[in-house]
DNA sequence: CCTTGACGTGTCAGTTTCTACATGTCACTT
DNA sequence: AAGTGACATGTAGAAACTGACACGTCAAGG
């Protein structure tokens, strides 16, 4: 369900794509969200036209490329899923999960692993801000951008992420210190 | 291997553990980082007897109970995971789905929907803070809990959400009543 | 001319995950 | 004695997802 509806929702703000576009979105924008391969994209297409929430054009003289584009009924289920308020959410997140387990390794690995997980989140961060800069030195005004609110909600997080990675690195230095890097 | 190893973490954590109790963890705590439901870790737990990273005990008069408890081996791949640098992390978050899609509702009925969805975080916010109340009331003193990295991070990570969408929600009312709650 | 790399679509086998079905025990209440 | 609900383990089919294979075009540079 989620895959259909990101797949909608690019094309609703995008405008009409090939699959291959639509994979390359996946690759970058959507990426901080929701994945997907080609090998899945090409086939959820498919049933989408199947399904008649998505119109499909042949182009591309001999390279075979198909443009998809948004029907009304594509733009309705959009509407219905985002505006839906299921308390369902589905979250993975491999990173927190290794958040979790910390604690079982000993101090001084542990910090080192959350040094390096500062540095990696720092630098996300950095491109967050780039983009949000760039955005904001292009178009000028009022009017909310495609993934303004999502790119807000990106850079929060990542540095809620980078501080809670350098502070409790330091707090497990801190540890290590006085054990002397020992224990579990 | 995401399921493996954090069944494994709680195993090591917590202590020799039945299936069904690790499927209840699953539904309580590891919830807001990873899940499963009890289809897919008993399998998982027979993989793993398999492969030596844990042991199982059958016990329990008649009810078939059987207790897991992890390796030496299975501690092993446990440090060797978390420790390990790889920066493929996977991501699936549907609530940032919505949030990147929501420039394509209508302002009005969008705000309402962030409305909403501050309200739902505001409230997992305030379980977290009883849980570390909790926490901080009977466990005195100076180790870590376990968890208690994940649920600083946890924290943090709610309060981000709640904010930002209670600002989002702010920002798409005040833009709603500048064109009288037009337009897509 | 040939190679390289981006463009472009697709399938297939295997893994992970979800929903639903299936079965039975034990303790407590009515 | 019967019912209810937590305890307890499993299987089966379907959907979602991944990684590898497979094929073919087009433009640019050497």
């Amino acid at each position: 369900m989620s895959l259909r509806i990101a797949l909608l929702g690019t094309l609703a703000s995008k405008g009409p794509a090939s699959g291959y576009e639509l994979a390359k979105t996946f690759d970058d924008v959507i990426n901080q969200v929701w994945q997907a391969k080609h090998s899945q994209i090409y086939p959820e297409l498919a049933k989408m036209v199947e399904s008649g929430a998505v119109t499909v054009e042949e182009t591309g003289g001999g390279r075979g490329r198909k443009v998809y584009t948004i029907t009304e009924a594509g733009r309705t289920e959009i509407d219905a899923w985002v505006a839906h308020p299921e308390p369902h959410r589905a979250v993975r997140n491999e990173t927190a999960l290794r958040a979790f387990l910390l604690p079982l390794l000993p101090p001084d690995r542990a910090a080192a692993t959350m040094r390096g997980l500062a540095e990696r989140h720092a630098a996300l961060l950095d491109d967050l801000l780039k983009d949000r800069a760039a955005i904001e030195a292009r178009g000028a005004s009022g009017e909310p951008p495609f993934g303004g609110y999502a790119l807000d909600l990106g850079i929060r997080t990542f540095t809620v992420l980078r501080d809670w990675a350098r502070e409790t690195a330091e707090d497990l230095e801190r540890r290590a210190a006085e054990n002397g890097g020992k224990g579990r």
